[in-house]
DNA sequence: TATAACTTGTTATAATATAACATATATATT
DNA sequence: AATATATATGTTATATTATAACAAGTTATA
């Protein structure tokens, strides 16, 4: 496990990412980002990276684009579960000891156990259902 | 659910994914396709769109990559599931009677249940182990 | 045969991400 | 403190992945 400590440019990302109300990509962080100086690519990208490494956040595969954990007792990204609307796009991160404990313990054909997954659900969500 | 039928660009697409020793990018398949005649992105793109909806292929989202589906059964691609080992990269489909009910079943906080899902778990295969 | 729906071809460009290298800052070791 | 070592930053250029937009051809159907 990674050592949490954040330096200035990582610190900075994740306030972008946490003010965003849901996942948010890459250049729009770029973009926000350019008020604190910093201006290229690259530097939203090893941010991003070593946020993923140590917890702070998740990227959703499917929409290349990031996500603050709101998990407390979150520490890695090694396991990680989302749901996702179809409709209006909202990412919602699952909790859920029974998936989690399940996943965590499922074993292939070969007997083999993983240390890391991501699954993410897609459907629509309660608000846009009704 | 889609109709099955292939167009002419989707089945010389689909032919190459399937040769394919493992999972293959768009612009990998599109230098193969050249000699069929494909020139463009578009038309690459277009086809592998199609082949995902009548499930023939699968996308593998963390490797932006494309793989054919080996399930007699899978007439959709909405719910996945796959093993990628880190090392050598190789990625498995999972089909696994117990996951795929245990992951349709489930229900999230609110008690909603989700159509659609991709799993993708990460680790080291027994090849890479030995 | 006309009409609609789908499929293809084509050019250009958008969106996402990394390589490579120079410099600076922090941390650990003597 | 001075040196060595590892980490973090800045910068330019470029690689990779994907789509927009529009014209034209093909197939299915009324």
């Amino acid at each position: 496990m990674k050592s949490q400590k954040l330096s200035k440019n990582e610190k900075v990302v994740l306030e972008v990412v946490k003010k965003s109300t849901g996942p948010i990509k890459a250049y729009t962080i770029l973009s926000d980002v350019k008020k604190n100086g910093l201006k290229a690519p690259p530097q939203v990208y090893r941010a991003l990276d070593k946020l993923i490494k140590k917890g702070k956040i998740h990227r959703i595969e499917s929409k290349n684009a990031y996500l603050d954990c709101r998990n407390s007792k979150c520490k890695t990204s090694s396991k990680t579960a989302f749901s996702i609307c179809q409709k209006c796009e909202k990412v919602t991160e699952i909790l859920n000891t029974k998936l989690s404990k399940f996943l965590s313990s499922f074993k292939d054909d070969a007997g083999e156990e993983y240390l890391k997954y991501n699954l993410e659900f897609y459907g629509i969500c309660k608000k846009c259902k009704s």
